[in-house]
DNA sequence: AAATTAATTAAACAAATGTTTGATTTTATT
DNA sequence: AATAAAATCAAACATTTGTTTAATTAATTT
């Protein structure tokens, strides 16, 4: 399914909406009267709320090939550059989808419709299998330690950057960072959160200090 | 303000059916079911739904006065000891109020009620300053590196677990644990988690490998 | 240009929402 | 035992909710 310029434009003001007051705490008036639309036009578009949820998720994971199972296959690269990278990555993709990110957490918390939570499942678990494989690959090759727990590795990523994330207000205030610019701040915090987490990897995966 | 024990029935109704369905996505009539009272009992004893989630929060953060800050004190433990049993502490609470937790991540990404938003700030405040403090102290007797990101390093702890409480289902699936009992699995989960996050702030800390 | 489809609208719909009322029962106090 | 206070209840209240309808306008196709 592709969507239209009027669509999208639904779908995108949903999704700030989600984001800031939930699903269930966001009316399909609000989200009529933000878009510029009539109400009507959400039933039109999409059968319901709720499909407009799913709607969303399909624009934004449905796509997603994800760059990390391409890059995976690089023979160039050493396992822990590929882990690196995939570090990156996921600031990146989190940083830069703030309110999905946000709205995926709600959808982790209260588990309600079970084709959106199906679709979050499914980007977890194939990304826990592309990391498992790249895991495996590091310790065959002999720079990785024997025994690492993969999903509690992949845990401390995924909510040391969602934590930060949700709470980088503070983290400003905490730093007395308040007289850069928004642009300039979050170079730095994703920065120091790559730098932060790529040397729990390293301590997590090698034998070295 | 005390609660009795009606009101605290009414309260724990709530907190369950809150974590799973989110403040919005519960009516005060599913509560007043749950909890086998009438409706009108909701407004009777709080005033309003709303005034029922500070209730909450009330009875569930209000009286902490943390046991940290007074272990902190105690000179018998050194700096990593108390970082330990840091670490330790937030586990058990986390793990043994988690649909509280669940109710706070949601507060955290759907700011409304700006009464409850300072009541899950405060607590993050007092603990971060407290734990400075602990970092300072383990400073100044040569033991923790000079340079340590305070807050990055409790998002790492706070998201850790939260990440792993929140997917626990998908860790026990992914590790083959399903032949354990809930209470079984649930103390595997924290001696692993426990030892996983002290491993990761003794590479954020120290100098040793 | 006529006919057909798509887009848009205001209004209406029923159901669910949080809250209040006013009466009744239970408990406590005098 | 009489009185006052607290607790409980079914019913009603006014809004808000998601969705549908039926009519109108705009765009596309024939």
């Amino acid at each position: 399914m592709d969507f239209n310029e009027k669509q999208i434009q639904i779908i995108e003001t949903a999704e700030i909406l989600f984001a800031e007051r939930g699903f269930d705490g966001t009316s399909v008036r609000d989200i009529a009267d933000e878009a510029g639309v009539n109400v009507a036009m959400i039933s039109y578009y999409f059968g319901s709320k709720e499909k407009l949820m799913e709607a969303l998720f399909e624009l934004r994971v449905g796509s997603v090939k994800s760059r990390v199972e391409t890059l995976i296959k690089d023979n160039n690269l050493s396992p822990l550059e590929k882990v690196n990278m995939l570090i990156d990555e996921h600031i990146d993709r989190i940083m830069q989808k703030q309110c999905f990110h946000k709205i995926m957490v709600g959808v982790q918390v209260t588990n309600k419709n079970p084709a959106i939570l199906k679709a979050a499942n499914n980007v977890k678990i194939r990304n826990a299998e592309v990391v498992t494989e790249l895991i495996k690959d590091g310790q065959k090759k002999g720079v990785f330690k024997k025994k690492i727990d993969v999903v509690l590795m992949m845990n401390t990523m995924v909510g040391t950057v969602s934590q930060t994330m949700m709470s980088q207000q503070y983290y400003r205030e905490f730093n007395k960072q308040q007289d850069m610019t928004d642009g300039e701040f979050e170079v730095i915090l994703k920065r120091r959160l790559s730098i932060h987490i790529k040397t729990l990897f390293k301590a997590i995966l090698t034998n070295e200090a």
